[in-house]
DNA sequence: GCCGTTTTCGGCCCGACTGTTTTCAGTCG
């Protein structure tokens, strides 16, 4: 049986279709296809699924030849089309669009006048001398395509959101401290939260724009000048990761707006300006006739300019905020100081580093009304995870930490392994004692879809578990998801009164925004937890909340933003 | 190839930076 294609499978052809079109210098087609491919990228749902209702139509772009060629692509795994244009090409030449610098039209000057068809060749006529003699190249094209290769070959890739966060903060941080700068914030697909960033953008506003740029390019942790202009310069700093500045001197709110994106959002954002005879870009809105100035100062200015209302930079990723902006029904999602309690944590009863009443003490500086303490159940070898006995013990100590710290409710839980056979790692009444128990899963990864599916529902069933562990199980750049029916999950969950965990350790992030926002959508419930192993590590909460946020998650939909006294409505066994 | 409260034909988001030119094309975000 034909494997269903994935959406970012599809994508990837159609970029390539675009990327070969260009090549031949045919107008206008790549950017349609461009267009279609970061619509299905952007699709919360299974492209096959809107295949089968018919609705490929409904895709931002698709006309009636796109949609052919989806369906063709979709039912057989091939696309006629698409093999034409190959079959002119050499092999590997597409992949010479990794290389920074390069595109579609230098790409073809190589391969015409070079023979270069692939990175190995392109390395080979680099070292040899050959490309700066070729017009329009020259010396410096011909280094900067050996540096690009360099970085092709480690590998870099995006770089994790609660990695990159800590280092923006603190070179956002400096830039503050400049008197010449009037505005600092973090922009791009930082401040919208992205699980991962490319790399790291920063804004100012200065009239001073050198200065400024002088002492961006001069910070001790640069280690590399990509490029320095009035405007923007880009750098490479010491940990590898890379810093975007741009300084403007007025109109921050449309500058910010811009430089936020996302690309998606903004495009659409300016399709509706030229609807109402208005022009954005990041110098502010104009009316298209004279060029007026009418908007900039803020972003509220710039949406309200167009008739929008004005968004978290989390909603904008043109997936509905658009369309609900315009209708003034954008939901209030959630905010980083409305966490009352962390209900997945760790301690040195197995893998983490401290103590019971070290967890509750830094819960209480977070200013929490509440912590579970869930150490791992016996089947967890790795993390010493405690037998029956070693749980009740540890019971006792918890109850004991709750009587000690004041100003704080220590409930007691395990994170219990949901075994192979969906059965649970403790028995009911075992289970019953606690006051919050999660289930996850941790062997077994690759059960096949239903087997998979089958021993999640059965865990969920059980009337003792309260929140489902990071349920796909994904770990960002080194492990995928596992292979379940998701929707099968969300129902159980809701059936059963299982919240879904928003999981924030870095790695993580799991659920995702756009499984959130599915779950969301068929009536689930959700709990943030940072499933801590230090007391540090609980900081990881405002990660979650961020992917809750993208989600479109609200306040109500999140159980531990309500107070302790509410709790005992919200989970089965919690007694206060 | 797509799309329509400027249009069913004739437009397509837009500006900065780079390297190569000597006024600009290609790339990038």
């Amino acid at each position: 049986m034909l494997s269903a294609m994935k959406n970012s499978e599809v994508a990837e052809i159609l970029y390539n279709i675009a990327d070969i079109l260009e090549m031949q210098d045919v107008a206008f087609k790549p950017s349609a296809y461009r267009k279609v491919a970061r619509s299905i990228e952007a699709l919360s749902e299974d492209i096959n699924e809107l295949a089968k209702k018919g609705k490929l139509k409904d895709i931002a772009g698709v006309g009636e030849s796109i949609e052919k060629k989806l369906q063709e692509l979709l039912t057989t795994g091939k696309l006629a089309y698409y093999d034409k244009l190959m079959k002119g090409l050499p092999k590997h030449i597409l992949d010479l669009m990794e290389v920074p610098g390069l595109g579609p039209k230098k790409i073809k000057v190589l391969n015409e006048k070079l023979g270069i068809d692939s990175l190995k060749s392109l390395e080979a006529a680099a070292k040899a001398g050959k490309i700066r003699e070729l017009e329009h190249f020259g010396e410096k094209s011909e280094s900067e395509i050996l540096k690009g290769l360099e970085l092709i070959k480690g590998g870099r890739q995006r770089m994790l959101l609660g990695e990159a966060l800590p280092t923006a903060l603190e070179i956002e941080k400096k830039l503050k401290k400049l008197p010449e700068a009037s505005a600092v914030s973090i922009a791009g697909s930082l401040r919208r939260r992205k699980e991962t960033i490319g790399d790291i953008d920063i804004l100012v506003a200065s009239k001073k724009a050198p200065k400024v740029m002088a002492f961006f390019t001069k910070m001790p942790e640069v280690k590399r000048i990509l490029a320095q202009g009035p405007t923007k310069s880009s750098v490479i700093i010491e940990n590898g990761m890379q810093v975007d500045l741009r300084v403007i001197e007025k109109n921050f709110g449309a500058a910010l707006q811009y430089f936020t994106g996302s690309k998606e959002h903004n495009v659409a954002v300016r399709d509706i300006a030229i609807k109402k005879g208005l022009k954005i870009n990041e110098y502010g809105v104009f009316k298209r006739k004279g060029n007026r100035l009418v908007a900039g100062k803020t972003e509220q200015e710039v949406y309200k300019a167009i008739g929008m209302q004005c968004m978290a930079p989390e909603l904008r990723e043109n997936a509905g905020e658009i369309e609900a902006a315009l209708k003034n029904k954008l939901p209030k999602i959630i905010s980083y100081n409305e966490i009352k309690g962390d209900l997945h944590t760790h301690t040195n009863y197995t893998d983490g580093k401290n103590t019971i009443v070290e967890m509750v003490q830094a819960a209480k500086k977070l200013g929490y009304e509440y912590i579970a303490i869930t150490d791992h159940s016996r089947s967890e070898p790795i993390a010493h995870g405690l037998d029956e006995d070693q749980l009740l013990f540890q019971i006792k100590e918890v109850k004991e930490a709750d009587r000690k710290v004041k100003g704080i409710k220590v409930f007691t839980g395990s994170e219990v392994d949901i075994k192979g056979n969906g059965e649970l790692d403790f028995p009911d009444e075992i289970l019953k004692k606690l006051d919050i128990v999660v289930a996850s899963i941790h062997s077994r990864f690759k059960s096949p879809k239903e087997l998979m599916t089958k021993r999640i529902t059965n865990a969920l069933e059980n009337e003792h578990v309260d929140i489902f562990g990071h349920p796909t199980g994904r770990m960002i750049y080194m492990r995928e998801p596992y292979n379940v029916d998701l929707k099968k999950v969300y129902r159980s969950a809701i059936d059963n009164k299982v919240a879904m965990e928003i999981n924030s350790q870095p790695k993580r992030m799991d659920l995702n925004d756009v499984h959130a926002k599915e779950a969301k959508e068929m009536g689930a419930k959700f709990v943030i937890n940072t499933d801590a192993h230090t007391t540090s590590s609980l900081g990881f909460i405002q990660l979650g909340v961020s992917m809750a946020r993208r989600g479109w998650l609200e306040k109500k939909d999140v159980l531990n933003t309500y107070p302790l006294k509410q709790l005992p409505k919200l989970f089965r066994k919690v007694r206060l």
